[in-house]
DNA sequence: CGGATTTGACCAGCGC
DNA sequence: GCGCTGGTCAAATCCG
């Protein structure tokens, strides 16, 4: 127990605060799916509230934003400025993109030096695409041999990342430095920095679940110690109630690894499995199996089970959308078990089934459609969520009728009513997640 | 009192 | 076959 400090809540989601940095890894796939784009970006790991989490949709794993403009986006835009996202040039993106896309071998294209250089210049470029929350976070696929070793752990995340405390510029890379299989993969982590690598054993949940289960990564800032019950560890919180039902040290990591199961609903094989990261504390890693089998909870206060670690007090100051200064951040690290819309950090979608092999497929085109999209710094397909403007929004909506695979459909398995819809506009009084010009599908 | 958490035991897959 | 490890179960406990 003393060594237990990987306790989290979070889905695919992945936020950050205006204000600060975030680490973040979403991985997804299984071992057929080879395919998917990964990123990173900054967020305010000091500032993770719960109440962000509510009012959102949710993909296929619960995620909430999958579909949610970045606020982040606009936020940073304003609030840090040149001071982070100014600089760089295209060409040199460009440059490190393909670098490190084409070869990481070299490490140099992330040197410790010049990372935030060059995350910078990442970020900048992705800034091209308003509220594209997209571009901070890394998606890629999540074998049962390559899982244990965490997006956290990966130097990537170091080097590319975001730090913890200090606002670093967010990475962009395409989707091929991650698509290049395994092995591009582990060379760019081997590249730059320490790296662990993952034990076979660690097919346990192949195994466990009999055939190639689609997971998926998501490494968050691990929030600082607030809302757990006893031991003090970190629960980020998200739109699903979860239910711890059990707790293993894992081998070589001194953090054990809880485990959590949706309580939202009964008979929900949604899973998850919360660590921090062996190579960065701060980090933890959560990974998600199966999917969630019921429309997301639009108030978690309505939840049956809502997790003991969800304190009340997440209606108080986190539940109102604030603009988080980066300067404030040292100062919000008393709450931040809260997860405020604000915050958010990232938003990754994903259709993830363990028994999607369709799906996966289907992904796999849509992330090549996104790669493109995002090369010309406009996903056309990326749709905000949460739009400003109702008649975008039902058109939307309308849309989404037509793809029933799209996670977005388990976002919001009813749609938006009107009330919802207004709801969803309380919730984002600064229009935060209003994207527009972004009326494309959904991601 | 209901629900969540803790924690030791149990089970199953994999490597040797 | 055995041991190791990860994942799950379930009783005890805690908390609001």
């Amino acid at each position: 127990m003393e060594n237990y400090r990987g306790k989290g809540d979070l889905n695919d989601i992945v936020r950050a605060s205006g204000g600060g940095p975030l680490s973040c890894v979403i991985s997804q796939g299984s071992d057929t799916v080879p395919t998917s784009s990964w990123q990173q970006f900054p967020s305010d790991p000091l500032n993770f509230s719960s109440s962000a989490m509510e009012g959102y949709g949710l993909n296929a794993f619960g995620d909430p934003f999958s579909s949610i403009s970045d606020p982040l986006l606009h936020e940073l835009d304003v609030a840090a400025g040149s001071t982070y996202f100014s600089s760089p040039s295209s060409a040199d993106h460009r440059r490190i993109i393909n670098n490190s896309s084409t070869t990481v071998d070299d490490a140099t294209n992330f040197p410790d030096s010049t990372t935030t250089v060059g995350q910078s210049k990442l970020f900048e470029e992705d800034m091209r695409s308003p509220c594209n929350i997209f571009s901070r976070i890394q998606i890629f696929p999540v074998s049962s041999s390559n899982l244990p070793l965490s997006p956290c752990d990966s130097p990537i995340m170091t080097a590319t990342g975001v730090s913890l405390r200090g606002i670093k510029a967010p990475a962009v890379l395409p989707s091929d430095m991650i698509n290049a299989k395994t092995t591009s993969k582990h060379r760019l982590i081997d590249n730059i920095g320490p790296v662990q690598i993952s034990s076979p054993r660690n097919l346990g949940i192949k195994r466990r679940f009999g055939k190639t289960q689609v997971k998926k990564v998501v490494c968050i800032p691990a929030p600082a110690a607030a809302n757990s019950r006893s031991s003090g560890e970190v629960v980020p919180s998200d739109l699903w109630a979860w239910r711890k039902y059990g707790q293993k040290p894992i081998k070589g990591s001194p953090y054990p690894r809880g485990y959590y199961r949706c309580s939202s609903s009964k008979g929900c094989s949604a899973r998850k499995q919360v660590e921090r990261s062996r190579n960065d504390p701060n980090m933890l890693v959560i990974t998600y199996t199966s999917e969630h089998n019921h429309p997301w909870p639009t108030q978690r206060n309505a939840l049956a089970g809502s997790t003991r670690s969800q304190p009340s007090k997440t209606n108080n100051a986190s539940s109102a959308p604030k603009i988080i200064n980066p300067k404030d951040e040292e100062l919000k690290e008393s709450s931040n078990d809260s997860l405020s819309p604000t915050n958010v950090a990232a938003v990754v979608s994903s259709t993830a089934s363990a028994s999607a092999k369709e799906e996966s497929e289907d992904m796999e085109k849509k992330l090549e459609m996104e790669d493109g999209e995002f090369a010309q710094g406009i996903p056309q397909n990326y749709t905000p969520a949460l739009m400003a403007d109702s008649q975008q929004a039902e058109d939307f909506f309308a849309e989404l009728d037509e793809i029933e695979t799209d996670p977005l459909n388990q976002l919001f398995p009813h749609g938006f009513s009107q009330d919802e819809q207004k709801e969803k506009k309380t919730t984002d009084p600064f229009g935060l997640f209003g994207c527009p010009g972004n009326n494309g599908a959904s991601f």
